[in-house]
DNA sequence: ATATAAATGCAAATAGTTTGCAATAGTGAG
DNA sequence: CTCACTATTGCAAACTATTTGCATTTATAT
């Protein structure tokens, strides 16, 4: 399947690139309401298929769709639900596990807490 | 809310005990037929909020329930799908982090990789 | 025993996501 | 530029996981 352009994904992938924080479906449909919830779902997934989009699922909650400029973690304010990034030393930390009979390929370490 | 006792709710717990994977609400209710599926989501909700186990959700997976004895980290197999358990020196792992204006209440770590 | 409120089951509602299909619109060939 | 081909989109409807309302059953304290 060749992949097309459209001006409807590039929009989509425009307000995942200028978003902080990762996007529900239904939001990036609050900022784009011309684009049927059901395009940004199909887009939203072939962006995960290619991996230029991460998709998550935060405790309980619907999935979560993030640009992927370059790896990171997650800090989720247990007060504020806010979500912030930040980097770490996969290498060290993966070393620290030292896991036997397992070879890593993705690490995500995610912190829930309080931000301040 | 006072709790009282249920036989029904010592089952959904036993099965929670004794398997080493997490397990959905649908997984139970396979193994406990006679339980109703609304009274084993509302129980598994009980135990999650006081903290007797704990909720997950894996990719874009339904939410997946686990006895928690004793705080662990998760490590899934891309190819198998299995998902192993291991303990890591967290506190360790979140000196590695070292995130300021952060105050880390809970670390989670899960890796994606092959197991052997 | 009895009253009180917790626990359960059933049906129905809800939320998030996916699918089928017809209409629309990029793209490459001529 | 025009045409054929098929990717993309929208709409309605299906589906899956989970939650809610309410009447019934059951545990527990008196």
């Amino acid at each position: 399947m060749i992949k097309r352009q459209s001006k409807k994904r590039d929009a989509i992938m425009e307000v995942l690139k200028t978003s902080k924080a990762p996007l529900s479906a239904a939001a990036i449909h609050e900022k784009l309401p011309a684009i049927d919830l059901v395009t940004i779902y199909r887009n939203l997934e072939m962006f995960a298929e290619d991996k230029i989009v991460k998709k998550f699922h935060f405790a309980g909650a619907e999935a979560h769709f993030e640009f992927q400029s370059e790896p990171h973690h997650h800090a989720i304010c247990l007060d504020c639900d806010k979500v912030l990034h930040f980097k770490a030393p996969d290498k060290k930390i993966v070393k620290l596990l030292g896991l036997e009979d397992f070879e890593v390929d993705e690490l995500e370490v995610t912190v829930r807490g309080k931000c301040k």
